[in-house]
RNA sequence: CGCGGGGUAGAGCAGUUCGGUAGCUCGUCGGGCUCAUAACCCGGAGGUCGAGGGUUCAAGUCCCUCCCCCGCAACCA
């Protein structure tokens, strides 16, 4: 049997010192849209994400929260999982830096490192905040030598500490990367690296450290934790079982094809980290891919500036696949990008929307008028037909080319050309003309079915970008053989089975009103605490199951507000006077604080009419009102359509 | 002279490796069509390609000088 080529690709383990953000959601879905396009094309591929949980930070974030730090991450951990879910991201392994078989791994690599001499005991010396306990360069200090975290002044402090000889290597490093110029990209990264690091010359790395203890101990010296150079770091291999007894991951995976990073840990990525695994004798990673930063606008996510974007509202208000294409649409891979909410509503109606969604469903649409639903048996094929099916062929080779160049967005931009060329492959053969009689419906049939094969390919080519829509394309077109939905069913321009139902179903991508969901998207991000849940859904038990009876002895109405004031003394009550047509009745609603009671005045509001009357602050209120709670505990009067007479009931 | 990235139509970007009539998306204006999610298709307007100088038959693209913006200090992608 003939060995499958392996395709390793890696995120960067990230931090979890608090709730993850569309950057590293960027990141992630690049990684999985890679993951499942490799996968696609027959490769064996191996994901990994993961958390890199030590560190002095993390320590005192569990401190200030009065916990555990083993239980403060445990919680992160398991929102991030969560948050890949939603994102439809399917990682084979997700490598966490506490698991037992980790640090095990560590220690042993710890200790081979020393007992070849890349690793030596000695001191730091450096400026210290005792504030902060956190060690700083001359170069990060304020002017006057002050703590750029706290303000306060450091002091000159020596820790006895573990080094690495990265120093011994740097010739070889040079030379390694000027002989492998696919090594680090873009390669603008390389010519930072080489210019500011490398050619200066390296300093040894300090790998331990004793002013924290939430780390890999170091077990023949225990005051010292192994430092997240080494600890965090190798987690790409002790996931595939370095130096554990059962390593044949490692030997079936290792070199990662592909490492995806941030351009802020390009440094750790393409110095320390090769430098290591060489003094190990283990081979280098064959691509560092550093991308850019997704930008607020043109501003640096920032929590202080209250412009972090999270994805779960926008998820919840889109769907997972809009705002991953909308990350591999909009900017190049590797470039800085900008995240604005309006690109986003743009892309969904542009795109997604104007072009894609609606070219399938006047494409199904017909062939539920003219074929009753059925994909017709396609006749002789002429000019127009070849033109469009040409281009069909010729785009996997397109897509695949820009995909192994990580460059997403050209790749998507290819499948897009096609979407283009069958929307104009409408207009140029008038199917609604052909339909109109026998002899033009012989010639529909081979319109209809060219344009459903053609939508069946880009069904195919936007699966790793957009697995939900690919699958929902292929089902709307009936297919039910994954035979049909496979790389190589793109080899040939036929595949589609005629003779089958289609199923049309939703649209697939609802345009938006843009003004109105910017208005919706800014006002969730007021209430949301970025702090908290990332998906800000209160989850209360579920109530039991009711019967029909039940329901029925409610009596809702619509009322018109006839009358709404503050009710003296209360910060809280809205007292209303309400019109049921043949009746009127005064309510008080707990609602002040949300609702300016001159507004509400002549709006349609929905009662509960049989409440029992209660009396609440001397007045007697004879119904309830109907309203929202929305996760923040604030309250949002519902209101019926103006079209609704007063008094009509509601069931 | 610290290092890197960037300055191209109203907006966002490609093109610069290996000089040869300036391109894409959105927006805008006009037309077409009516199968479709007021969607789709065609066409137009709109740019001294940051400034100046140089090389060349020819420069957004090569060379020199200068100006401006952004990162390298993070919420660490």
């Amino acid at each position: 049997m003939q060995e499958k080529k392996t395709f390793y690709i890696t995120t960067p383990i990230y931090y979890p010192s608090a709730q993850l953000h569309i950057g590293n959601t960027y990141t992630t879905v690049a990684a999985d849209t890679m993951a499942r396009f490799k996968k696609m094309t027959g490769y064996d591929t191996y994901f990994l994400t993961g958390t890199d949980e030590h560190g002095q930070k993390i320590e005192r974030r569990a401190q200030a929260a009065g916990k555990d730090p083993q239980v403060f991450v445990d919680k992160i951990v398991e929102d991030t999982k969560k948050l890949w879910k939603l994102m439809d991201v399917e990682y084979d392994v997700f490598m966490r830096t506490t698991q037992p078989d980790h640090i095990q791994a560590i220690q042993r690599i710890f200790k081979r490192m020393l007992d070849q001499d890349d690793i030596y005991k000695s001191t730091y010396e450096g400026q210290y905040c005792a504030s902060c306990e956190a060690f700083w360069t001359e170069t990060q200090l304020n002017e006057g030598g002050t703590c750029p975290d706290c303000g306060k002044v450091t002091e000159l402090v020596q820790e006895e500490s573990y080094f690495f000889r990265m120093s011994k290597y740097q010739d070889w490093l040079i030379q390694y990367i000027e002989d492998h110029p696919e090594f680090i990209q873009p390669p603008s990264r390389a010519n930072e690296m080489l210019q500011n690091f490398l050619r200066p010359g390296l300093q040894d790395l300090c790998v331990s450290r004793t002013t924290f203890s939430w780390g890999v101990p170091v077990d023949f010296d225990p005051k010292h934790v192994v430092y997240v150079w080494i600890d965090a770091l190798f987690n790409y291999v002790t996931a595939l079982g370095y130096m554990s007894e059962e390593d044949t991951l490692l030997k079936r995976y290792w070199p990662a094809q592909v490492q995806l990073v941030g351009k802020d840990i390009v440094r750790f990525h393409t110095i320390y980290w090769p430098i290591m695994l060489h003094a190990l004798g283990l081979p280098l990673p064959k691509q560092v891919f550093a991308h850019g930063w997704l930008l607020f606008g043109n501003d640096k996510m920032s929590k202080s500036k209250g412009n972090v974007v999270y994805p779960p509202p926008i998820v919840a208000r889109y769907g997972a696949d809009a705002l991953r294409y909308y990350l591999m649409r909009e900017m190049p891979f590797g470039a800085d990008g900008n995240y604005t909410n309006r690109a986003l509503l743009n892309r969904i109606n542009s795109d997604l929307a104007n072009d894609l969604g609606n070219l399938v469903r006047r494409t199904l649409a017909m062939i539920e008028k003219y074929f009753d639903g059925v994909i017709p048996q396609p006749g002789i094929y002429e000019e127009v037909d070849i033109a469009l099916r040409e281009k069909a062929l010729a785009l996997p080779a397109a897509f695949e080319r820009e995909m192994d160049a990580l460059q997403f967005s050209q790749a998507l931009q290819e499948v897009w050309r096609l979407v283009s060329e069958s929307n104009r492959y409408i207009d140029l053969t008038q199917p609604w003309v052909l339909g109109r009689d026998d002899a033009g419906k012989e010639r529909l049939k081979t319109v209809l079915y060219v344009l459903a094969e053609a939508i069946r390919f880009i069904g195919v080519l936007i699966y790793p970008v957009m697995p939900t829509t690919s699958k929902r394309i292929h089902q709307q077109l009936g297919i039910t053989q994954d035979a049909h939905t496979t790389w190589d069913s793109l080899q040939a321009f036929g595949a589609l089975p005629a003779g089958v139902a289609i199923q049309p179903g939703e649209a697939l991508f609802p345009r938006v009103d843009v003004e109105k969901e910017l208005a919706e998207l800014e006002a969730d991000k007021g209430k949301e605490k970025p702090q908290s849940d990332p998906v800000p859904v209160k989850k209360e038990p579920a109530k039991a199951q009711i019967a029909f009876d039940d329901f029925e002895k409610i009596s809702l109405k619509v009322a018109r507000v006839l009358s709404c004031e503050h009710l003296v003394g209360s910060d809280k009550l809205l007292k209303f006077r309400l019109s049921l047509g043949q009746e009127e009745r005064t309510v008080l609603s707990g609602i002040a604080k949300y609702h300016d009671p001159a507004t509400l005045v002549g709006r349609k509001v929905i009662l509960l009419t049989n409440l029992a009357p209660r009396k609440i602050r001397g007045v007697m209120s004879e119904g309830m009102l109907l309203s929202a709670e929305n996760p923040d505990g604030s309250l949002h009067l519902l209101f019926a359509d103006d079209d609704v007479v007063e008094g009509a009931e509601i069931g």
